[in-house]
DNA sequence: ATTTGCAAGTGTAGTTTTAACACTTATTCT
DNA sequence: AGAATAAGTGTTAAAACTACACTTGCAAAT
């Protein structure tokens, strides 16, 4: 490997009272972003995938991702990175971890900082999907995926899971207007879990962060179920309470 | 800056069927490694800094670092940095976030990944520690640190709090054996909170992980009080309960 | 016009968990 | 023997949680 980028580091200074310092060829690597998209469809957590259309690994699924650029912060390649896959903009995401194992990549050393993102998957920009070759998939069902993004993936769910019981992020992943069957089972499909609805509705009022509406969905039953609405204006108010959500 | 390495890279394949490829000069970084050392000292959730011995920011209290070296992984570069510092081995730390701001570091772009670790100060190589010109500070009165240090030591505290109610860390923190009084003095270090001892003692004994001895540590009382000891072991079985601690 | 089918919508009671609270005990020092 | 000190202990009221089943509103079919 080469080594010529040179920065200043301490050396040899715990042996002794005498300072001494030295530049020392750092060794520099390569820093990739890679996503989780996840989406929900009214039945499943699905991630966003894509075929790979580049060597090394071609033909098999992986996250979307890509390298760091010089001028930009994990968060900025992160939202990039998202725009280009998704075409979409102001996209929820958080990091996750850094994923460092030293033959992760098989080409060259590079070590990839995971984000996981939520999008409503209605707003999904279809085209550039399918330029991409990109698939939603049930988590459940994913395809075995190259290097360690399998890895990343359990990290992502894990967090999601415990981010959706204490923030109200759930609501990334649907429509603005919603219905309280929708809303249950999103969370369902987080938890991999069932929930009574009785108990679900009465929970989520009691958060006091929701608006309901005077509009009914009628898609999916002849009554019709009344949508609600989050708002955020009531969650940070008093009114508010703090989002817990623990089934 | 910069660019001679080469990595496969996609490039203009949204642009169309066909898929082209090309070598691209990616940007390197500098990747370095920091950790917060927690530490508690009978009455303070406290951290490990050092006086910087070199520059930039010579003088300035950090915390401990380091760059990771080509054959390393993160979690390696951790353990070295830990063990350089405080002279033990096996300790439990986590991985907190990756710090990128690109003007982090004046002096050239460095890309930190942050851990959190729970060292028994006790234990603490004091030897090391002088020779680094290391302090231990209370959380609440640590000095401004360098760069974006206080950041990452605010991370840090979160995640520690997540994870203290929910998985048995606290006990990293103490001695092998330890009294009541110190692990509720610990959590209300680590929360910034006051517990009643009679509902701490009963939400502790409920979870049935710890082994009473029939020592007594004499050192705070006359009357003397009874030690604990965690067991992993009844932590694993079935007798032992979910942990988690939400007081 | 009436009936039917379908999912939406609603309330309560028993149980568990939490929170608040004060006195007794064991020991040592004087 | 008495005083001083921190350790150790249990109960009760309130809140949260869990389990559980019938009614409503609407539209389509008859």
């Amino acid at each position: 490997m080469r080594k010529s980028d040179k920065h200043l580091r301490f050396m040899d200074f715990a042996n002794g009272n005498a300072k001494t310092y030295q530049y020392h060829k750092e060794d520099k690597v390569l820093l990739a972003v890679d996503c989780i998209i996840f989406g929900f469809d009214e039945e499943d957590l699905k991630i966003l995938l894509i075929k790979r259309g580049f060597e090394p690994e071609m033909g098999k699924w992986s996250l979307v991702g890509g390298f760091l650029q010089k001028q930009e912060t994990l968060e900025t390649a992160a939202t990039r990175i998202l725009n280009l896959y998704t075409g979409l903009d102001n996209i929820y995401m958080e990091q996750v971890a850094t994923f460092s194992e030293v033959d992760r990549d098989p080409v060259e050393r590079t070590i990839s900082t995971a984000y996981y993102a939520l999008i409503n998957i209605e707003e999904h920009n279809q085209k550039l999907n399918k330029q991409f070759s990109a698939n939603w998939f049930s988590v459940a069902k994913a395809p075995k995926l190259i290097f360690d993004h399998d890895k990343m993936i359990q990290h992502a769910l894990k967090r999601l899971r415990n981010r959706a019981a204490t923030q109200p992020i759930g609501f990334e992943l649907l429509p603005e207007k919603f219905t309280m069957r929708q809303l249950q089972k999103l969370y369902e499909a987080i938890w991999d879990t069932q929930l009574d609805k009785r108990n679900f509705i009465n929970k989520i009022r009691s958060l006091n962060i929701l608006e309901k509406l005077d509009e009914k969905d009628k898609t999916s039953s002849r009554k019709g179920s009344f949508l609600y609405q989050f708002d955020p204006q009531k969650y940070q108010s008093e009114e508010g309470k703090p989002f817990v959500l623990n089934f």
